[in-house]
RNA sequence: GCCCCGAUAGCUCAGUGGAUAGAGCGUCAGCCUCCGGAGCUGAAGGUCGCACGUUCGAAUCGUGUUCGGGGCGCCA
């Protein structure tokens, strides 16, 4: 029990027994702003004398004297201060001792939840085309879907961590237009995913130059679509390879999966078609036979037609199936949702496809249901899907049609947990010889265009700093393979952090000198602190005791953040800002008439 | 046209109703024969885009507005 808990509590019960009308009240402490403030400080007594239309000097003092005798043992004394603040001082060294034994006692556990949740929750991350490298967008995606993952999991949810991927779409099609069609053939000078975005730069310049290269990647596509052919075979091969490249990148930054979910099986399998007979059943889709989406299955959403402000007319109505019968992006992540929740009768098969660094093994979906499972994938209470903000129009699509087809339930438990993407600073972009024009800040990647600066790249690039750094200091008998296993270690806190510490709504301005930055508010100085205090603890040469620290850091003012995990740790999926919160879009709220 | 996001110190960002708005980088001045200088101490630097409103109290909530980014695709 952290102090701001114990008494956030005992406030609590204050406040009921003498405000019983304004029980629910929140209760905020934080550390005092003045050292005549005492070390914590709250003023919940403003909002109660507001409501109960009292002076807040008087509600303060009654709280206070109510508190008195429940105080904890560690709290030497406690005032009220204009406009009506109620200030506890606190007996560092006491509590200091309270709160080491706790950690000690909790152990690699401290700040976990001690029961487990029943409930089980998927959080779909990462996600990247099965065409071409990982880039820091990339990057951004999988390190917020593993922490949030790892927070879940620390709150006692069981969690399962679901990598999709996209081989279906017309991104994968590009790169055999390279090798099929310009002779493309890998010579393993490059990884083959560097090799393979190389090439899908390449396709998207000869598209410009021969626009009769279009017409080898609908063949493509078409080929795809038979399962046996040589071309979807092909399709296969290339995106096994470009999928395991991605494992083996995020497994450097300590990133794991329960379960790669295939886009092809959900296809084959008849996701799809069982979702879209749903759907039509309960007559949710349009068929128009003339206009623009003529021959298209429609979801109707939003305004319909629309002039833009460049002039161009859209639809905001969102196509499941295309004219020529092919489903979209969105029809296969509605039938993809509806199995997380258990709510198709259909299943994949799955095999075994790795054990992982972590120890635990990842399982792929397949195309052969007859393949059986250890435990039940999907069948999930609650759905975190860690995706671009970009594409928060077509989640509302999913969670909406979701809640049309009298799945209300799981609509509210569908969370679009949006973040903004990384760009390039005028800084990184320069040095990737993007055009700067003055005034812009940032400049978008294209993977088009090749303007990308690739996960792998990155981490890389920041080993080799922190390796000259660890060279340049007196080694003191350590190898050279310690020095780059050390480096590697540092250069993944160090992107780890960088990528995490922004707000999620603010676009990161990716620039080098920022991202391996190796002194200062980074993942390397934590990584240094804790480093230090092995070493304190190991020339002390015995293990930490309940009763020593109380009086080592008796003035440490960091002491309550300390304390304060636990609850850092729960807010995060409860509070108001918290993971799971169901983020609605204002413009989802009138579905038409239909 | 409609919707979403951003705007806080020279730069990059924290801070979602409480007391005197914080950090890193950069700048300046100090600190290496007890803990690892990837560090520590201090200084300078801010009408929180703008206006009005709600409130005892606003960077924070509301309305309006300016600038920047994104979305409204038979792309994914």
């Amino acid at each position: 029990m952290t102090i701001e808990d114990a008494l956030t509590t005992r406030i609590q019960r204050a406040v009921a027994a003498l405000f019983p009308a304004m029980a629910t009240t929140r209760v905020e402490i934080r550390p005092s702003i003045k050292p005549e403030f005492g070390d914590l400080s709250s003023p919940v007594a403003l909002p109660l004398a507001k409501q109960a239309r009292r002076s807040p000097l008087d509600v303060a003092q009654q709280l206070r004297a109510a508190l008195q005798p429940s105080l904890p043992t560690y709290v030497r004394d406690t005032t009220v201060t204009p406009p009506g603040f109620i200030n506890f001082f606190i007996d560092a060294a006491l509590y200091a001792g309270l709160l080491c034994q706790e950690i000690l006692e909790a152990g690699e556990r401290y700040g976990r939840a001690a029961t487990p949740i029943p409930q089980k929750i998927v959080v779909e991350h990462t996600n990247i085309n099965s065409n071409k490298a990982a880039h820091v967008g990339h990057l951004r995606n999988a390190c917020l879907g593993d922490t949030v993952v790892r927070i879940l999991r620390a709150n006692g949810y069981t969690v399962e961590a679901q990598n999709y991927i996209d081989d279906t779409g017309v991104q994968v099609a590009d790169v055999i237009v390279g090798f099929r069609y310009l002779g493309k053939t890998y010579d393993g000078s490059l990884p083959f995913d560097f090799f393979c975005s190389q090439i899908y730069t390449e396709v998207q310049r000869a598209y410009q130059a021969q626009p009769a290269l279009l017409d080898y990647r609908r063949q493509v596509l078409r080929d795809i679509e038979d399962r046996t052919s040589d071309i979807a075979r092909f399709a296969k091969e290339l995106s096994t390879k470009i999928v395991t490249r991605h494992i083996e990148t995020m497994s450097r930054v300590n990133i794991n999966y329960d379960l790669l979910t295939w886009e092809s099986d959900i296809l084959a399998l008849g996701f799809w078609k069982h979702a879209f007979d749903l759907l039509t059943a309960r007559h949710l889709l349009e068929h128009p036979t003339e206009g623009e989406l003529a021959g298209c299955w429609v979801v109707p959403f939003g305004d319909g037609n629309v002039t833009t402000t460049d002039g161009q007319q859209r639809n905001s109505d969102k196509v499941l199936v295309k004219s020529d019968g092919v489903v979209t992006y969105t029809g296969k992540d509605l039938a993809y949702q509806m199995w997380k929740f258990g709510l198709l009768d259909l299943d994949f098969g799955y095999r075994l496809w790795a054990t992982q660094l972590n120890g635990l093994s990842l399982w792929t979906t397949t195309h052969d249901p007859t393949q059986r499972p250890p435990r039940q994938f999907g069948h999930a209470n609650r759905v975190v899907n860690v995706i671009d903000a970009r594409q928060a129009y077509p989640q509302e699509v999913v969670y909406e049609t979701l809640r049309r087809l009298g799945y209300s339930e799981q609509a509210e438990q569908s969370t679009h947990l949006s973040y903004q993407v990384v760009a390039l600073s005028a800084g990184a972009a320069e040095a990737l010889g993007v055009p700067v024009e003055p005034g812009k800040m940032t400049y978008a990647f294209s993977g088009r265009q090749g303007i990308e600066v690739k996960a792998d790249e990155l981490l890389d690039m920041a080993a080799q700093r922190l390796s000259q750094h660890l060279s340049a200091q007196r080694s003191e008998g350590r190898s050279k393979s310690t020095d780059e296993r050390i480096a590697e270690r540092l250069a993944v806190g160090a992107v780890r952090y960088y990528l995490l510490k922004f707000n999620l709504q603010q676009i990161i301005p990716f620039d080098f000198d920022d991202a391996l930055r190796n002194t200062g508010d980074t993942g390397i100085y934590l990584q240094y602190a804790y480093a230090r205090a092995c070493n304190i603890l190991e020339r002390t040469g015995r293990a930490p005791e309940a009763n020593q620290p109380a009086t080592l850091c008796s003035q440490d003012k960091n002491l309550g953040d300390i304390g304060g995990i636990p609850r850092l740790l729960v807010e995060e999926v409860q509070e108001r800002r918290g993971l799971l919160r169901h983020r609605a879009n204002p413009r989802c709220g009138s579905p038409p008439a239909t």
